[in-house]
DNA sequence: AGCCATAGTGCCACTCAGTGGCAGAAGCCA
DNA sequence: TGGCTTCTGCCACTGAGTGGCACTATGGCT
């Protein structure tokens, strides 16, 4: 696989799991790419893996899930830098943002967001892909919410205002992130990954311009 | 049917799709929250209807989807008044609270309210439902953003900033939804409407703080 | 080197969501 | 009443996802 980062030596069978995951991967935004994700059933990809549809299941939780798997990376890596962050006193919400663009800066390079691209275009197409998306985003922002209680804010109590506060300032990071995936990703001219950080943080910036923006009453 | 609110003399093949549609739901959440969304099968559930499964998928396009109408039904709605919207000059963010507020206010009432929170806590145990309410909760975002874009604001360039930003105004008004409901649903206090109202109110009154939220560093 | 204990794999049969097709039963309009 | 349309029920079928069990490879231990 192009990707094979050997990684500090880990044991022999984690590294085959972990180059049978990406093998299943590449071949699954390959062949949906070409023939779409209903046109291709888990049995064929199975077999041109040469894996058997147990293993498959094994690995990924569902067929959407395969499709999603760069995302999926993404998030778990940033939920690990979040863990580490040390904020410097500003708002939280920069502070989300910082991780989240240090986490972009620090995965695999192009041919990691050759495969988001892949898979952002497919999930345009189709709705439980975009739905496993979606849910695996919010399960993430539940757990960065845990981890930003926990490391930045009060002891924990759910109804102290800061808790939502801090989970509102979260679902914007994850709003944000949504918005300018979907600019790159329509977007044609530029797929690289620098350009995607560029969106993200674009529409970052534009959400406290968002709450000033006033409601003109429209011709009709 | 509890709530089968005649309407305005519907042709009798309407209403009776509109009361087999109820009875569907109704059983659903029911049969759901006793058993297990993954505890009953569409069989089971279309027998104690006694509707055919044909029938089923063609009042709904998944298992999941009965369950989240409750939902479903409110978006809807919600869609059709910022439709009728007038705005009188203030933020956008305030305008589609109001609208909200205003649609929930019209809801059917306290069955609704009931159904509601049966249908939010059986997602809350069950991931494919989560996703499914989650996916449909964006794609009514995007709808609600081009009645946004047609009606109050710029022609339609898709690269203008002001689209972006009212893009994230709806995704604040989503994500405060969630929280507003997440507390509603949780807070087992007061499972009525004007509660969700209430909490609805709140997380959105909380969504500019967020943006001032500092982080502090923690014990750690 | 040799040898278990364990984890991962393949195979097989099974359940159940979701679909297409067709025949029959309403509802609708004269 | 009769014809037209639309909805419904039934049946067979595909394909995702699961459970069970036997088999093999790995890694640790002596």
């Amino acid at each position: 696989m192009d990707s094979a980062r050997p990684a500090p030596q880990l044991p022999l069978r984690e590294r085959k799991k972990l180059r049978t995951r990406q093998a299943l991967v590449d071949s699954a935004l390959v062949l949906f790419t070409e023939r779409g994700f209903d046109g291709v059933t888990l049995d064929e990809l199975c077999d041109t893996v040469e894996v058997s549809k147990r293993t498959f299941f094994r690995t990924f939780t569902s067929k959407e899930d395969v499709a999603c798997a760069p995302l999926h990376d993404l998030w778990t890596a940033f939920l690990e830098e979040l863990e580490q962050a040390r904020p410097q006193g500003g708002p939280l919400h920069e502070l989300l943002r910082d991780v989240l663009l240090g986490t972009l800066d620090r995965m695999p390079g192009e041919e990691w967001a050759h495969r988001v691209l892949l898979s952002r275009r497919l999930a345009a197409r189709n709705p439980s892909m975009d739905a496993h998306g979606l849910a695996f985003c919010d399960r993430t922002g539940r757990a960065a919410l845990d981890i930003v209680v926990r490391r930045f804010e009060l002891g924990g109590v759910p109804d102290d205002p800061d808790h939502l506060r801090a989970r509102l300032a979260v679902d914007l990071l994850v709003a944000a992130w949504h918005r300018g995936l979907d600019s790159w990703t329509t977007g044609a001219p530029a797929p690289e990954r620098a350009a995607l950080a560029a969106a993200f943080r674009r529409a970052s910036a534009a959400a406290p311009e968002s709450l000033a923006l006033t409601a003109r009453t429209g011709p009709a």
